[in-house]
DNA sequence: CTAGCACTTAGAGTTAGCTCGAAGTCAAGA
DNA sequence: TCTTGACTTCGAGCTAACTCTAAGTGCTAG
C-alpha cells in the first residue's frame, strides 16, 4: 500500500489545466461533490479525482452544462438507481458528438476550398483568376474539394 | 438571364437558420457589408448571399469570433491586397479544426468506455459488478475501450 | 512571533453572442 | 383611408462560464 498523495487546489489546477479559481467555481456550482477538507476547510484532492475533471472536460466539451453535469454528479452518488440515466446520458452524448464531428468535417471541407481557392489567388497574383473561363474554374474547384477530401 | 430574386430579412433567416434579429445583430457587428438596400432601408438579400452565411457559420463554429470574422469581411472588400491574409486565415483555420477534430474523438472514446461501464453495469443491476475480480474488469474494460475505437 | 503566502468565502464584474422591447416607418390589401 | 404586419434603429437585458476582488484564516520558515 502507498499513502495516499494529496494536491492542493492549485496542483490540482495545474494538473487539469484550469486556474483555482476555476475549481472553486465548479465546486460551488456542486460539480465537485466527493472532495476532502481538511478541518480547516482546504481541499485536499486525491490522485483519482483527476478522473473526474477528465469526464467534466468531456461532457463540456462535448455541449453538457454546468448544470447538467452537476445532476449527472448527483446520479453517481445515488448509486445503482440511476444507472439508467447515466447510460442514457453518454448515449445521448455519443449522438451530440457525432452530429459534431460531421459538421466539423463539413467545415474542413469547406475551409479547404477556401484555401485552394486562394492559394489559386495567390499563384496568379489576382483573384480575378476565378472570374475568367467560369466552367473551367468551376470544375477545377470542385476536383480540388473531392481531392482534399480524400 | 433569370430576373434577380430577393429575399427579405425573414425569409434569409430562414434559409440560414437564424433569427432576423441575428442577422441584424451581425450587420450591425460589419459581418454582412454587402447586403443591398431598398430607398427606404429595407435589405434585400441576394441567392448568392447564403453563400456568406455559410462561411460565417463556418468560421464561427470552428472558433473565430464575431470581430475576427469582421476582420475577414473587411479583407474581402479590400480585394487582391489582402489575398495573403486570408489564405493565412483559413489554414489557421484548418490546423485549429484538425485540433477540434483530433479532441472530440478523445471524447468520443472516452464516452464509449463509460457507455460499456454502464452497460455492463446496468445488464448485472449494480455498479458492484466494476468492484468484484478488479483485474478481469480492468482488462475487459481496456479491451472494450480498443474494440469501440476501431 | 510574525511575515508571507496559499487558502477560504461571498459576491460583483466581464465577455461573447445573442435576444428582446420600444418607438417609429413603409407598403399592400379591405 | 385605415389597418396590418414586416421592416427599421437604438439601446437595454440576458445567459453561460468564468474571472476577479475583498476580507479574512491558518500553516510554516526565519
Amino acid at each position: 500500500m502507498m499513502k495516499k498523495k494529496y494536491y492542493t487546489i492549485a496542483q490540482m489546477a495545474q494538473i487539469c489545466n484550469l486556474t483555482p479559481h476555476t475549481i472553486r467555481y465548479y465546486d460551488k456550482e456542486g460539480l465537485l461533490p466527493f472532495i476532502d477538507r481538511t478541518p480547516s476547510g482546504t481541499r485536499h484532492f486525491k490522485e483519482e479525482d483527476v478522473e473526474a475533471f477528465v469526464i467534466i472536460n468531456c461532457l463540456k466539451e462535448t455541449g453538457l452544462g454546468i448544470k447538467e453535469i452537476k445532476t449527472f454528479m448527483d446520479w453517481c452518488r445515488q448509486g445503482d438507481a440511476t444507472i439508467d440515466k447515466r447510460l442514457n446520458l453518454f448515449l445521448e452524448q455519443k449522438k451530440k458528438v457525432q452530429v459534431q464531428l460531421k459538421e466539423l468535417k463539413k467545415h474542413l471541407k469547406k475551409i479547404d476550398y477556401k484555401i485552394w481557392y486562394y492559394q489559386t489567388a495567390k499563384d496568379a497574383g489576382t483573384l480575378a483568376v476565378h472570374d475568367k473561363n467560369k466552367c473551367v474554374a468551376t470544375l477545377k474547384n470542385q476536383n480540388a474539394g473531392k481531392v482534399k477530401l480524400k
